[in-house]
DNA sequence: CGTTTTTGCCTTTTT
DNA sequence: GGCAAAAACG
């Protein structure tokens, strides 16, 4: 998809050299880079922002200088982020600037702060860009979201379609896959979606898929069933999150003047971790930047970490080749960590190649080496852990300054047993988010319901929930009638009640849950919103159904249900509530002031800082993760290695690294050699400490301590299951090549690539 | 149609 | 090993 846009033109240019006042305030707290990166406001520029550099306050003070100068009013600028949070704390941020008349001094404001971070239930929060009124600043999906419903009638939508989430997604696959007679078995739904999905973050409708490659994708069925799923999305007057993006680029494409109104509006356009970004939003930017070019990319190639969910470098490293004139500035003096952990951080990215290359620095001067633990096993290391979090607070470091940063979500487990016996307050991050919350889910159903009754997924998602005897049988005859009437569920449900072909207790069922949502429809305009979700819990039997249950997961639940009820008060009517719940995806985890460890991934830890970082688990097989060097070879170590850069450098003070000797992996003992990622660190930025088994293997201070550890290894107990570890790649002289699924006593479960899954002995086979 | 049993998963997941 | 979704059963 090349740039079409012809009205390219030099028009605006005087208004953009103008110059940012140098006795700005704003910009004495900056350092020279910043305040380069701020000033050049004229044409596109690219910031490469290290980690810990101080990238958001250029962002808002670009912001806040382009509006005090009055370069553009505020619906001029298009800023743009991944994250609600990183939008609403952008704003907060730019707003803060712009009414308080001496900014706050001091380094680096830079990176957020968990502890100092309201991390308040987002729920309840409006969009994220509303106080300084700077209505274009949000994520590509809000953004997308709000571009589509304006002109949804060139899409083929109308203004109230539908965001449906991943259960919705997935239910809607697996009808078309029975429609068009698909076997589920070999070719499940979410194979189906992943492609999509991917295809989307390309930027690819369903006209586009020409290559090879694609045709073949998901036994080659795959892009006939992105066809049919396109084309029911429309009939049902829904779109997925990648259509949010996708649609946009349709729109400008095939509508050039409406593509013209938006790229003249955005005098400015600004975009927060540029890495991250795929291809569709590449293409999105370009075509809003070709008229005025101001276009201004923060980000950092080094911790790009979402490669698997389509972002492409690239971007970053071509950002130069697309805008010829582009400026670039690299932000490097970083004002989070010590000099021992951004040393270390450096040595091991530096490993990577192709990297655009940054050398960060700071002034501090003092400040303690990285320290590395060996352990036996993973209980050992969350007790190791668990001590030195306690010893760390009985030094004065809150809780809140902590974290445990793992590569997989299995991991916490070990941890957070670990604090309950040791009564530290901890909380995990990540994991289920509040709208993703069945119950949640269910309560919105309801709510879809009322608000369009065509909603068919809402319709199926809750008509026997609470049971109402309606099962599958009912389900298809209801199904059948709706295509054949081309007709929503809902009014086939009606159409069958009229006609009398449903008798019985069904039919009064039935006419029941409908004569309800026509109840509640009605009382729409009564009630407020809190009073309707009351209203619509207590009459379906919803609340009910969960009052039933005596468990303590249920009340958990009700507690949920109301915080729902209390939520929605926010919003002005259900259409926003609505679009806002699709949209926002964070966890509403009530008191997050509290003084509590951190536990979460590596992934969610990016554009955090702490006090005092752990990172365990620093083995390979679990980081690097196998299968991301056997799905992606070289490209997929560097992003490992890379989230082993995001990790170091979250850590200001404190940063300590911890490899066990043995893990238990569902069940199954799997002995493990240290991550090749703590043989980049160099020997005088760590601090060995003993206790392990394998301390003093270390302490040597030989680089071959690796072989060591492998000969220690060797003794271990169960050296024969160990040899062949699950997901190792294998060779047997029959069957070929193949990874091990599982093994037991010297029996292996290896699934073959020629040959399928087969039980052999491990003595007939040897690594590959 | 709703219950019980069996099977199949098991890296990360900003929206 | 543990959990959730499908298959089998009543």
């Amino acid at each position: 998809m090349e740039c079409c846009f012809p009205l390219i033109s030099d028009y605006n240019r005087s208004m953009n050299d103008v110059a940012v006042s140098i006795d700005n305030p704003l910009l004495a707290a900056l350092n020279p880079e910043q305040r380069q990166a701020v000033e050049a406001t004229g044409g596109p520029l690219l910031v490469l922002a290290g980690a810990g550099t101080g990238k958001t306050r250029v962002l808002t003070t670009r912001i806040a200088c382009i509006l005090m100068n009055k370069l553009a009013w505020p619906d001029e600028i298009l800023a743009v982020t991944f994250t609600n949070k990183a939008a609403r704390e952008m704003a907060e941020r730019i707003d803060l600037l712009l009414t308080s008349p001496s900014p706050v001094r001091g380094e680096g404001w830079g990176g957020g702060n968990i502890s100092a971070r309201q991390n308040t239930p987002s729920l309840t929060l409006p969009p994220a860009g509303g106080g300084n009124s700077l209505r274009w600043m949000g994520t590509f999906h809000s953004i997308g979201a709000r571009v589509i419903r304006r002109h949804a009638e060139k899409l083929g939508l109308t203004s109230s379609f539908t965001i449906l989430d991943v259960d919705d997604q997935l239910r809607l696959l697996k009808a078309i896959l029975a429609e068009l007679h698909i076997d589920e078995k070999s070719l499940p739904p979410k194979l189906f979606s992943a492609v999509i999905q991917s295809w989307k973050d390309q930027g690819l409708t369903p006209d586009n898929i020409t290559s090879a490659q694609d045709l073949q994708a998901a036994g080659g069925q795959a892009a006939r069933v992105y066809k049919a799923y396109q084309e029911r999305l429309r009939s049902l007057n829904a779109a997925d999150f990648g259509d949010l993006i996708l649609h946009m680029l349709t729109l400008f494409t095939r509508h050039p003047g409406v593509l013209e109104e938006y790229a003249k509006r955005f005098k400015y356009i600004l975009v927060d971790e540029y890495q991250d970004t795929n291809v569709a939003q590449y293409l999105w930017l370009r075509l809003l930047a070709s008229f005025h070019k101001n276009i201004c990319c923060v980000g950092d190639d080094d911790q790009s970490i979402y490669s698997w969910r389509g972002a492409e470098v690239g971007n970053i490293l071509r950002f130069e080749r697309d805008y010829p004139n582009a400026r670039t500035v690299r932000l490097e003096r970083n004002y989070r960590s010590t000099p021992h952990i951004l040393a270390a951080a450096s040595a091991v990215i530096a490993n990577n190649r192709g990297r655009l290359g940054k050398t960060l620095w700071t002034h501090v001067k003092d400040g303690e080496k990285i320290r590395l633990k060996s352990v036996w096993d993973e209980r050992e290391e969350a007790r190791f852990i668990g001590e030195e979090v306690e010893d760390m607070q009985k030094k004065g470091i809150p809780l809140g300054g902590m974290a445990i940063l793992v590569r997989a979500g299995f991991q916490t487990r070990a941890f957070e047993e670990r604090f309950l016996t040791l009564g530290v307050p901890y909380r995990v991050i990540g994991g289920l988010r509040f709208y993703e919350r069945a119950e949640i889910r269910d309560a919105v159903a309801y709510l879809r319901i009322i608000a369009s009754p065509a909603d068919g997924l809402a319709f199926e998602r809750v008509i026997n929930i609470p049971r109402r005897g309606i099962g599958q049988a009912t389900m298809q005859q209801l199904h059948t009638v709706a295509r054949n009437l081309n007709a929503s569920l809902y009014n086939a449900t009606m159409h069958l009640l009229k006609t009398g072909e449903i008798k019985g207790k069904l039919a009064s069922s039935l006419q029941r849950f409908i004569d309800s949502c026509e109840r509640w429809r009605k009382k729409l305009d009564e009630l407020t919103l809190p009073e309707i979700v009351d209203l619509v819990l207590e009459e379906s039997g919803y609340r009910a159904m969960w009052q039933q249950e005596k468990t303590p997961e249920a009340a958990g639940k009700l507690e949920n249900l109301k915080e729902l009820s209390r939520a929605v008060g926010e919003f002005e009517n259900i259409n926003n509530f609505l679009e806002h719940v699709s949209l926002v995806t964070e966890a509403a985890n009530a008191d997050s002031n509290a003084d509590m460890v951190s536990l979460m991934t590596l992934h969610a830890a990016k554009g955090l800082e702490f006090d005092a970082v752990f990172l365990p688990g620093w083995e390979e097989g679990l980081f690097p993760h196998q299968r991301a060097i056997d799905e992606s070879g070289a490209r997929g170590l560097e992003e490992e290695r890379r989230l082993a850069y995001v990790g170091m450098t979250r850590a200001r003070k404190k940063l300590t690294i911890a490899h066990a000797a043995n893990r238990r992996i569902y069940n199954q003992w799997q002995s493990s050699v240290p991550s090749r990622f703590i043989a980049e660190i160099p020997q005088e930025h760590i601090e060995t400490l003993d206790g392990g088994v394998y301390g003093s293997a270390q302490s040597g201070g030989n680089g071959n301590w690796k072989d060591e550890v492998a000969a220690i290894l060797g003794g271990a107990p169960k050296k024969e299951e160990s040899h062949f570890a699950r997901g190792a790649r294998v060779f047997h002289q029959k069957f070929g090549y193949g990874r091990i699924e599982s093994s037991s006593g010297g029996h292996l479960d290896i699934a073959f690539e020629k040959a399928g899954h087969k039980k052999v002995l491990a003595d007939f086979v040897k690594p590959a």
